[in-house]
DNA sequence: AGAACTCGTCCGTTACAGTCC
DNA sequence: AGGACTGTAACGGACGAGTTC
């Protein structure tokens, strides 16, 4: 009794209309709240609605509406910190504004790839797309084509004609070296993150800047590909330099790393070398030693693609401004020593 | 020109037909590749779809086939590494099945939000949910009630009546053990994830088990919450235990915090105390030292978990068998030393 | 003359009968 | 007789125009 899925086709708006003795039409104007209904009545609907086990067909709804209050979302590349963050927290902003969100998750990003799937959910009829991507190629792909739904990329860089949302990756690197300064250090390296992502250029757009506006060398940057394994690379080649006393590294990932060949080279931090991060990731606290770095808001990222749809929808609001990282202090910063010390300006 | 989108309807079917000189029906069995339609006809349509850029409506098609082909997926708890490597890997696994996912992102697990969450998207009318929870409670919260479609739970536990794939976290913690036994290891002290987890509590049992096999005691596991904060405290705890040669930590984000208490204690990892993780993360390859971890596969899982909704939906295949961890020895384990070792029995 | 309903049409597809060589 | 089509009804809601009290 009542065991499996009862196969009885769920009951209608018909259905409804009969049991409360109205017609579909004024079950209608019930559930999309019009006006024009005793009291009485629209209790008798509700409670009809309720025993029958009503639920409106979304799919008739949005024959005849010609909306579908869904959005298509897609992520790209692996599940990193920061993009799996965004998504998380854009999902539940789409949520509280009564959007449906269809994932599209995607490790490559060529242009076919970013394009068919971009195509994919405009088939599903999508309002809007919402697109994370670290690389800007991703943003490009989608940038070009005429998809016929407006399309709001996460991208810290200004590219082409698409909506845009971000986390102002220039001011944090700015706040990583004027820090760096500001303890007395004269030469800051970098490790970049790859060539390709938005983030890694705006800070190293942000490092280069600060270095430039004190007068300070800034020495070719080193490139990683955001993960350990090239911040240990890089690390193993900066601990060979003398003159070298702190670096600003693009992400946390690639920091500990660094962390690694330091302490392995016999480096101390932050004795000869202070270290900043960028991302503020939960493992950072915990680095030996805890590292300095920028925390980045993605609640209020996810938050602002949601405000930003929206508004491009014309459903509400303004598009949002960029927020700038904080910076949190641990100890992987300090004053540079004096045997290691170097031009102190 | 063409500049923004064109407010002109899409196409239809009806506009296909009358470009490719047919019925809208035709036009119907060329789409659905149905037999009875000459090549000379079916050619002529397939330019007429293309020339008119029609995509038929999804909305329009569930009305009258009663099918969707959209799954949700529920992911709870923060976007750690595990969970959301699973839900992008069943999201691509569910695009290759040609199944649209609904993504819906949660922090809460209560009963209240799980059971409302679920029924939004039963509302969306999908044809099965994907639960990706930790919490035994967020399994137990759908457990009970009549959803009207069948749910999927990534679970290593077994729970209810629900479907079920998992990664055997019992057969990796005994991995773990056996691996710390075979270095000659007799006290093995245990970190577990939070009680309300059910893959801590599958790596408790595990762990148990191994250490019973081979007559070694097992005291009290202390409980952490997979933070390296709470790992770092428990660390600190057992730095204090001369006893001690080695520990097993349910997941790295705790290894992570335990390395840095005992690299404030004073103490040498391997050289005093050994160490052995869970998941693999990334980092983990790079922490000080290197961990020694059992790395899971979530490409797997997420392929698992659609493989499982297609067997439920009887669409194809059979449930898959659970996948083991692989144990990736790196150089946090090494065999106990002279001075602090103690009952080698 | 409104408030409170009812009626009829339409949305874009697929399913089920025909119809015509 | 059967391959290659065409015509007509649903599917489940929303909305504008009628109808009743």
């Amino acid at each position: 009794m009542g065991d499996h899925d009862d196969k009885a086709r769920a009951a209608t708006i018909f259905d409804v209309a009969r049991l409360a003795g109205v017609s579909h039409q004024t079950v209608s104007r019930v559930l999309n709240d019009l006006p024009n209904v005793r009291p009485a009545t629209r209790a008798r609907v509700e409670q009809a609605i309720k025993q029958l086990r009503y639920v409106p067909s979304p799919a008739a709804r949005a024959l005849v509406t010609r909306r579908t209050r869904t959005l298509g979302l897609i992520v790209t590349g692996a599940p990193d910190y920061g993009p799996s963050s965004t998504a998380l927290y854009f999902n539940e902003a789409a949520r509280d504004a009564r959007y449906t969100v269809i994932t599209a998750s995607m490790r490559e990003t060529d242009a076919a790839s970013m394009r068919s799937t971009a195509e994919l959910l405009v088939r599903q009829n999508v309002e809007a797309i919402v697109l994370i991507a670290a690389e800007r190629a991703a943003i490009d792909a989608l940038d070009g084509i005429e998809l016929g739904v407006p399309v709001v990329a996460v991208a810290s860089e200004e590219r082409g004609a698409l909506h845009r949302v971000w986390l102002d990756q220039y001011a944090g690197a700015r706040l990583a070296v004027e820090h760096l300064i500001g303890l007395g250090h004269g030469e800051i390296r970098h490790i970049a993150g790859p060539s390709n992502a938005m983030d890694a250029a705006e800070r190293v757009r942000g490092w280069a800047a600060a270095l430039g506006e004190h007068g300070l060398p800034a020495r070719e940057p080193l490139v990683g590909d955001w993960s350990p394994g090239s911040g240990y690379m890089h690390g193993r080649t900066l601990a060979a330099d003398s003159e070298m006393t702190s670096v600003f590294v693009s992400n946390d990932q690639m920091a500990l790393g660094v962390l690694h060949a330091f302490a392995e080279a016999g480096l101390s931090v932050p004795g000869d070398v202070s270290i900043v991060g960028f991302d503020d990731i939960p493992e950072a606290a915990f680095f030996a030693p805890p590292l300095t770095t920028l925390r980045q808001d993605f609640v209020g990222l996810g938050r602002d693609a949601m405000a930003s749809v929206l508004a491009v929808l014309g459903d509400d609001d303004r598009a949002p401004a960029p927020r700038v990282p904080d910076l949190v202090v641990r100890t992987s910063t300090a004053a540079p020593s004096r045997e290691r010390t170097a031009v102190t300006s």
